[in-house]
DNA sequence: TCGCGCGTCACCCGAACGGGTGATTTTGGC
DNA sequence: GCCAAAATCACCCGTTCGGGTGACGCGCGA
């Protein structure tokens, strides 16, 4: 910008310079003054427009479109239903690997504890999702945010 | 555009016969041909500029930028796995209906036939899809996308 | 017309599941 | 330390599921 002004200044001297050379060579005229003023009006006009283009160039206005793009969202647990349904945190456990195929049996080996123990936690989730098999309570899961 | 020519045009004679009119009132001095020409020139150049502003400033740049945003895309049957599995649309119905947490009764009931029809039909998906309990089935059949 | 795939149904049996009840231990907050 | 919630385990009983086998009818293409 500064350099701009400063390249603006030098030519309208230029201009002025070139002009007044001229005008000492040939245009010794009584009423010149009307040319003389009015080519300098276009030049430095002229000047001026391309100046504005300069400074104005760089003005781009950005618009911004969004487009929609798929993208799988990483799953995030509701703890609001988590909370409100009552579930605890070894429930919720179980109900995932209800939700991953397991048996009971698969459930208690990798949970470590006995298999009465995965069937009364199932049985309690089962309770608190208001339902009555493993396939129903992994819908419910997911519907509700609990599972993946 | 006709019309900033027109009007340039008009403010540059306005401004030469102000010029004019002031130099017939106290400008009459010898050497004040560089005064004159500055003045004309720096207002010209002005005018230039807004010209050049007035001009480009429609020019703009649309600039597209892509945002994700999770957009849940609609299910879409993988026909490809249905096809290398073998299922029929029979099985594939039981499946849907085993996903959705129904027991062999209920299935049953909805699709019009025995209950020993339909474990027939969840025998043979279970065998296809290479599980053995229900759950699995469900958790196997949407890896596969075969069901939403 | 024969075979094949598909859909239908039946029976049996063992395993898994779900419901109910009761009990003990662990844990975390007051 | 006490209390409540959570977690653990057990037993019984009925239901559901899954595996295996066998069978019948229908439609379609070789």
């Amino acid at each position: 910008m500064r350099r701009h002004v400063l390249l603006f200044g030098l030519m309208a001297g230029v201009v002025v310079a070139v002009l007044q050379l001229i005008e000492y060579r040939w245009l010794v005229l009584a009423h010149s003054m009307e040319i003389y003023g009015a080519l300098i009006a276009a030049v430095a006009a002229g000047v001026g427009i391309w100046l504005g283009f300069k400074l104005t160039r760089p003005a781009e206005r950005v618009v911004v479109r969004e487009v929609l793009v798929p993208a799988p969202t990483e799953f995030v647990r509701d703890r609001g239903q988590v909370a409100t349904l009552g579930l605890t945190p070894r429930e919720l456990e179980i109900l995932e690997f209800i939700a991953a195929g397991l048996s009971n049996r698969e459930i208690a080996e990798r949970a470590f504890v006995s298999e009465n123990t995965v069937k009364t936690h199932s049985g309690r989730v089962f309770d608190k999702l208001g339902v009555r098999r493993r396939t129903q309570a992994v819908q419910r899961g997911k519907e509700l945010g609990l599972i993946p």
